[in-house]
DNA sequence: GTACAGATTGAG
DNA sequence: TCAATCTGTACT
């Protein structure tokens, strides 16, 4: 008996968010993973975040809506990210999800340009609302875990501070399968 | 308009 | 170590 995540848990905060949805599903036509790794883009004060400083772009511009909604985007010129938006209306808070566990290889969708791939996902999800979609949403669980944290990963570029900041958060069992800090 | 870096990945 | 290859930004 599915229990689907509806508006309210996606607007609250990206870092609360970010921690609750570990150990949750999601689903994407028949396909169902459990999200075990995420990280958390808190808003215009985060430097490695699209939104800093309040910026709208074409690309970015769904992150602005309330929490639940689909901001996929593509890095690289190959690999498609998937962000769920979070927080209230006209704040720019969202997480990306990086891994997933769907049963089989963990190898096809620990990394998020992989999960992407391994689900089908594209632009073509852009702005879907997960709490309504007949295509994508996320089921609640009952399941607990012990959850671990560390600096997001690729985003050098934003400062030490925002950088080293422990935004990251993953299932502490599937540590072996996911990258770790080289420090 | 050009140049270049980026929330990555897999091959060499 | 490096290239694939699209978007946004900072220039000219």
């Amino acid at each position: 008996m599915m229990n689907r995540l509806g508006r309210d848990f996606f607007c609250r905060p990206s870092i609360q968010v970010s921690k609750d949805i570990l150990g949750k599903f999601i689903a994407v036509g028949e396909n169902r993973g459990m999200v075990v790794e995420t990280e958390a883009y808190i808003g215009p004060q985060d430097k490695a975040s699209h939104a800093f400083g309040g910026k709208v772009t074409e690309r970015n511009r769904v992150e602005y809506l309330e929490g639940g909604f689909v901001y996929i985007y593509l890095v690289y010129g190959m690999y498609w990210q998937l962000n769920i938006t979070t927080d209230g209306k006209g704040y720019p808070g969202c997480f990306l999800i990086r891994a997933l566990d769907c049963g089989g290889d963990i190898k096809k969708t620990n990394g998020p340009g992989k999960l992407c791939r391994h689900l089908g996902l594209d632009n073509s999800f852009y702005g879907e609302d997960v709490a309504e979609s007949g295509r994508i949403w996320f089921e609640d669980s009952r399941n607990r875990y012990s959850i671990a944290s560390s600096p997001r990963i690729g985003i050098d570029y934003a400062g030490p501070y925002w950088s080293r900041r422990k935004l990251r958060f993953y299932i502490k069992d599937y540590e072996k399968y996911l990258p770790m800090p080289t420090s």
